[in-house]
DNA sequence: CCGGATCCCGTGAGATACTG
DNA sequence: CAGTATCTCACGGGATCCGG
């Protein structure tokens, strides 16, 4: 599988997200499979939110971002942390200090995917509301109409 | 999609969606919060998944997507679809004909939030070999300096 | 026959305690 | 302080059943 995108693909895989029609063949099947590989591992929670904290903030040692961000476990906060570190997305630096002292930063490659999600950061901004009322109504519509078997 | 928001820009968008003054100040813990508890609700693998291939397919019926996405259970995709029909990103057709037909569909909303995760894509298909290099030279580095208490 | 609700089981996340 | 080891339990996958 070695291989690079070609030109091509690459094309494709704009078109795709630009709602044109694939001109005139399908996505190999490989990229496709690889890319959503990468995406399963990529478009997680942590990994999302880590790459935001660590955009905004630069360097941090481990204690910080578990405080950062609220609500990660130690072994998450771990586990995301050398998962990104083996994408190479961040880098991990020892100090071989008496209390251990371990700082993150994010890579040019950490770097550039934060940028890419940027985009999703200001959707989720921009459609809270919206998102809060959609919820509201189904919830609502659920309530009066259940859906069979739904009922006690 | 565009050059990408820098992290200051994000940071002013937030703020003006929180009604308050875009400075360098904090952002609002409230609306972080907020986003962050959607980002972890839309940023899940088969939620990116499926927005991408209603995106590309516009609508769909149940079967044919469980089909289009390899290695997902009936049980997830009933799930998340019902997820992102409360949040307002799909709509469900039932046509009560005898072989039941369930149509999906992106609504504006989802299609928007299809848009914003393009950059997610464009990036994985342009970095998927940096990333798999990464993969095998941090792997050829933890086999020959495995970490104490690694070794059995 | 399709869409999906339900049950059962295994994996993996979360909390806790321990160590260099 | 920054992890690792261990337990538990909830969530995800698969098979089965069901209503239209």
């Amino acid at each position: 599988m070695n291989g690079l995108l070609t030109k091509k693909q690459l094309r494709q895989a704009k078109a795709y997200y630009a709602h044109v029609p694939p001109a005139d063949a399908e996505i190999d099947p490989r990229v496709e499979q690889l890319v959503n590989d990468l995406i399963g591992r990529v478009a997680d929670k942590w990994t999302m939110l880590l790459l935001e904290l660590l955009a905004e903030q630069g360097e941090m040692r481990f204690t910080r971002i578990a405080d950062a961000i609220g609500g990660i476990s130690q072994k998450m906060l771990t586990q995301t942390l050398r998962q990104m570190e083996r994408e190479g997305l961040v880098t991990r630096t020892i100090h071989p200090v008496i209390p251990p002292r371990v700082e993150y930063k994010l890579t040019k490659l950490g770097l550039s995917l934060g940028e890419a999600f940027c985009g999703v950061w200001v959707w989720a901004a921009e459609h809270l509301d919206e998102i809060e009322r959609s919820r509201r109504a189904f919830d609502a519509r659920a309530a009066k109409a259940p859906s069979p078997a739904r009922r006690a």
